[in-house]
DNA sequence: ATAATACGCTACTATTATAGTAGGAATAAT
DNA sequence: ATTATTCCTACTATAATAGTAGCGTATTAT
């Protein structure tokens, strides 16, 4: 039940976004360099936030990225589905038709609790959420 | 975040197995059949669940399998966590050392929250729970 | 005993998905 | 104009997964 390195990436670089309070636009070049991934691949990951909404970028020099909304206005569910193309473990959990045996319920039934718990946690956490968490890190570094 | 279908199969087998409350051991055929997995794949997978402790065989003639410990005693957690070697949504949730980047410490936090939901909830789950789950489910077919 | 049945083991192969690379076009700042 | 940056598309390498194959071993029915 592996996130795929596609997801972890884009999850750290739109991470990256939320930290960037600045005005000015991040790089992907600062982004991958940061986060030790290849900017080209990076770009591809980018292209899928782009579309889905969730970060808006400038182009030409001095341009990059920035989030399109505000931090607390997006939430991780929504960040995954888009990435993950689904944040469903197996398809019959989606697609009720592929189900035919009697086993395959109880096991829909397994994975659809399983699901569900994803979903619960992701739905309630936001950009917003790991800013802070990060954040607060921090802060107790300094006190010990 | 997809299970594998090696995780699925064995997972549907096992309930296969729960299923069959009879004191005669469920031949591999019959579930290859039932689950419409391949029996040779299915071999492997038994092997894992047997080495796990999971299920018993009883080889030769009129031969097969059966479940090790009863229904109740078997939590999803742990076949999961044999079948999937770890439930982990990515590695740094487990091991701590591959995390040096700030923005990282939040993702982690993200994936903790996400492994933590999975772990309660499959935790919470007994083969004798989706074996029930499947008997409601046919009684509710009959009321209808 | 013998045949049939069914698991046990190991190695191989095909397919697919993923991760990563490459090159050039479009755009904006200076 | 030149430089810096995103944008787009296609390609490639690698790894993981799924599935096959064949022979070995144990057990039971007859």
């Amino acid at each position: 039940m592996k996130l795929s390195t596609r997801t972890r990436y884009a999850v750290r670089a739109i991470i990256e976004l939320a930290h960037n309070d600045s005005k000015k636009p991040l790089q992907l070049k600062i982004i991958a360099q940061r986060q030790e991934i290849s900017v080209k691949y990076l770009e591809q990951l980018m292209a899928v936030l782009r579309s889905a909404g969730f970060v808006r970028s400038i182009r030409g020099s001095k341009g990059g990225y920035v989030l399109a909304k505000a931090p607390n206005q997006i939430k991780l569910n929504e960040v995954l589905h888009r990435l993950e193309g689904t944040v469903s473990t197996v398809e019959c959990v989606e697609n009720e038709d592929c189900c035919s045996r009697s086993a395959d319920c109880a096991a829909r039934y397994l994975w659809m609790q399983v699901e569900q718990a994803i979903e619960k946690v992701l739905e309630a956490i936001t950009l917003q959420d790991l800013v802070d968490k990060a954040n607060d890190e921090k802060k107790l570094d300094y006190q010990i």
